[in-house]
DNA sequence: ACCTGAACACCGTTCAAGT
DNA sequence: ACCTGAACACCGTTCAAGT
């Protein structure tokens, strides 16, 4: 039933892993299950439904691990960590994750996971969802950022201390000159981040609680 | 010179202002300049640089609010306001901002706004980059999160406590749903993210203290 | 029910030619 | 130096027709 749907939604994947997002065409696809271009409409709808189809497809299989006894802050990582796998693996995905809000049907049992860790964690019920949105942009961000580019190398040290072009003076360029050519080690810089966050959860835990004795 | 180059530019952009990026095409472009296609590639090259240049073009008109007296957070919220704004106002800009590392070039601007204020915080030096990475992935992100449709209405509560398709169960949808229905103020959860995220940096700067006076 | 083939209205980009 | 016009190799999608 939905099988030739799920063999058109395999390939779609396939050209767009080997060729790029710019390839991807309704007849690329077509030509790979063998078909013609219009017989793919009835199974998976026009081009911008088999988007949709593609990242559902991509996200579904994105495996939660379980291990409910691990702690709360090791099962967010290694949610993260998934995710990031997946824009890595598959770096068409990265851009389409932020224009498709399909995302979250398919995805819905890796944010569970994420609510149930922030929770853990003694985040307030009415505080779980938006710290899940921070930490789901702030890790498609990541992924995107990887994918696409704008994590580029050398850019980022305009030569000297003032913009070429305008000539405007750069002081904070100019102060952290020595680390702008370092080259960055980005699992290291992933890690540093979601530690950052973790923190940053555990001190709006803190704080709430010092709110709720002092109140 | 370049005259010509920036009004193409600007044509470039109202039509994806007006029609979006799926309507920009060269052909579209030149008709709104009054031209052929053929004309424009002198000037701005083909469509991926014409992107580029689009892009460059409005980092380059983000204006950075000085007033270096003002509080080092005032500063940050500030051009992290702007560059929502940004996205706001041209929703096809938030996708390509994550693909074209010509981001930093132009913004190289706001990006030294942003290294005075993490330095003015007390980060040392070293870590300023990382933190501006970490911010700017976040805002950007959040940008393209509300201009794609990521924060999707409605959809993020699955109606009951299972996935419907796969009839797993989703314990943690289950104990925060009644904040899943409300209706956000995004602006609000802007805000809110952002207070965090200042705090998270006050805590780095705190716990790097700590560590020099025991060390 | 599922697929084909021809056709339509588009693309980005080339090339030779015009002024 | 700057632009045009015709052409090429593509697109997504329609429609009527085939089995």
């Amino acid at each position: 039933m939905g099988d030739r749907r799920e063999e058109i939604l395999g390939a779609a994947m396939a050209v767009a892993d080997e060729r790029g997002l710019g390839a991807l065409s309704m007849r690329a696809v077509a030509e790979r299950v063998g078909v013609t271009p219009m017989a793919l409409y009835p199974h998976v709808g026009d081009k911008s439904a088999l988007l949709d189809g593609m990242i559902g497809k991509l996200l579904g299989e994105l495996s939660a691990p379980l291990d409910r006894d691990a702690p709360w802050d090791d099962r967010l990582r290694r949610s993260a960590y998934a995710f990031r796998a997946l824009g890595r693996d598959h770096p068409w995905a990265a851009s389409l994750l932020f224009s498709r809000s399909a995302v979250s049907a398919e995805a819905v049992g890796t944010i569970d996971e994420i609510y149930l860790a922030l929770l853990d964690a003694g985040v307030p019920d009415s505080e779980v969802p938006r710290f899940e949105r921070m930490l789901g942009t702030f890790i498609v961000g990541y992924a995107a950022s990887e994918a696409g580019g704008r994590f580029g190398a050398g850019a980022r040290n305009p030569r000297g201390r003032r913009d070429e072009e305008s000539g405007k003076p750069l002081p904070g360029h100019t102060r952290v000159a020595e680390w702008l050519d370092v080259e960055v080690d980005w699992d290291a810089e992933f890690d540093a981040d979601l530690d950052d966050l973790r923190r940053m959860i555990e001190a709006a835990v803190a704080a709430r609680s010092t709110r709720a004795e002092h109140g």
